[in-house]
DNA sequence: CCGAAAACCGTACCGCAGGTACAGTAATTC
DNA sequence: GAATTACTGTACCTGCGGTACGGTTTTCGG
């Protein structure tokens, strides 16, 4: 019970990196077993197709992004009480986290799965539909709870600055790897920093007539 | 000798709609002679591998983005002599051609590449490189010559925005594919836009003491 | 119009990977 | 110690990438 877990888990992670090296459909089956050390006979008790892989990959993936982004955005609450201040420690924080590629984070499967759709069931398709929108809405809360405090700017909508994050790292990582360079990734993040920190900070002078004040309020 | 090309370029052109949709180690060599109407000695004359068909194919995609990009922005600056406004309506144009997904961009071979780089030799890699880098240093050029009639904003670094767009338009189509939503994209390109317009309008008041002026210069 | 090159077609074949089926065995756990 | 779990081993089928190579049609320049 526990040890079959434990060699579940262990193909789980084998064949993730895989998957963010090569892509889904070049990563064998064959290779992965070879790595795990057991048979294929083995791997196909714990799952009956590749598409069965590709649902539980997907699970725990999108699981320890959760965990990931519980975390982030939980210390940033705790080291400030503005939600703007807070949002903006947690992006550094991600930046940081990112910036050791592949340790930290060697890509996205959700956009590794999003440029092979059509091998994958409806299940798998509506596992990252589900995922990116519970993202996008969680950022969406943030924003719009910092909103709250600091008047946005004008004609710049809170939606898209929310989805803007998912993009920018998965434009950033598809950048990282096309480039070779890590450090792209972390910058990314850190200019959508500078994109939240415009919006809530300069607010006041592009509304309202008078162009003074409203810079250090909070 | 002409109708080579013609067949070859169809065999492109049926490969990179497979690619985009299905990945390309998922993209049988097998449909797409089948639905080019050829054999697959047909196809192999015309390229001795897949991944002669991959470089053939990556070197279509990466001449027809630069022609859009060439005709997008000399239509914005056909359109206004301000650096900062021909760009914006570049954006806004580029926007446009975005929203129709997948008749207009069905996705991005750069990015579906990225994600299975192990599959590909030295050439293709170093192709994506190449011309990652020169639409990096093209949308750099252009906020260049934006910086030098409107100050920017500090503490944004202006490599880092020429380096976004990419990054927004690839995680746009990720986001869009996901969703199956074609607007997020263009929504994207244009919250890019918004981020642009805020760093060269309202970097005087955070820059400089006196806030006025430096607006409609030039 | 003719000959040569270009642009294919047909067939046969190899190796590898995904996947199925199923019988047998070793390790865990209750 | 028995039942379940967690595998191993073997055998086999299918589909695909790729090679080889001989034959055929189409195209185009002279």
């Amino acid at each position: 019970m526990r040890k079959g877990a434990e060699t579940r888990e262990r193909i789980l992670e084998i064949a993730e990196a895989s998957v963010l090296a090569k892509g889904f459909a070049a990563t064998s089956i064959e290779e992965v077993i070879a790595e795990a050390g057991i048979t294929k006979s083995g791997f196909f008790y714990h799952f009956k197709d590749k598409n069965e892989l590709a649902r539980a990959m997907l699970r725990r993936y999108v699981e320890a992004n959760d965990r990931l982004f519980d975390d982030i955005f939980e210390r940033g609450r705790q080291l400030s009480d503005d939600p703007l201040q807070a949002f903006l420690i947690s992006l550094k924080l991600l930046a940081e986290i990112m910036a050791d590629l592949p340790n930290g984070h060697p890509g996205c499967l959700i956009a590794s799965i999003c440029y092979q759709e059509r091998l994958f069931d409806r299940e798998v398709r509506e596992l990252t539909t589900q995922s990116v929108q519970s993202w996008n809405a969680r950022f969406r809360a943030i924003i719009d709870g910092i909103a709250r405090v600091h008047p946005p700017c004008q004609h710049i909508d809170l939606d898209d600055v929310a989805d803007m994050l998912s993009c920018v790292v998965d434009g950033g990582i598809i950048m990282s790897k096309a480039l070779n360079d890590p450090r792209r990734l972390e910058r990314q993040v850190l200019a959508f920093r500078g994109f939240v920190k415009l919006v809530f900070t300069q607010a006041a002078q592009a509304a309202m007539p008078p162009p003074a004040s409203a810079v250090a309020a909070e």
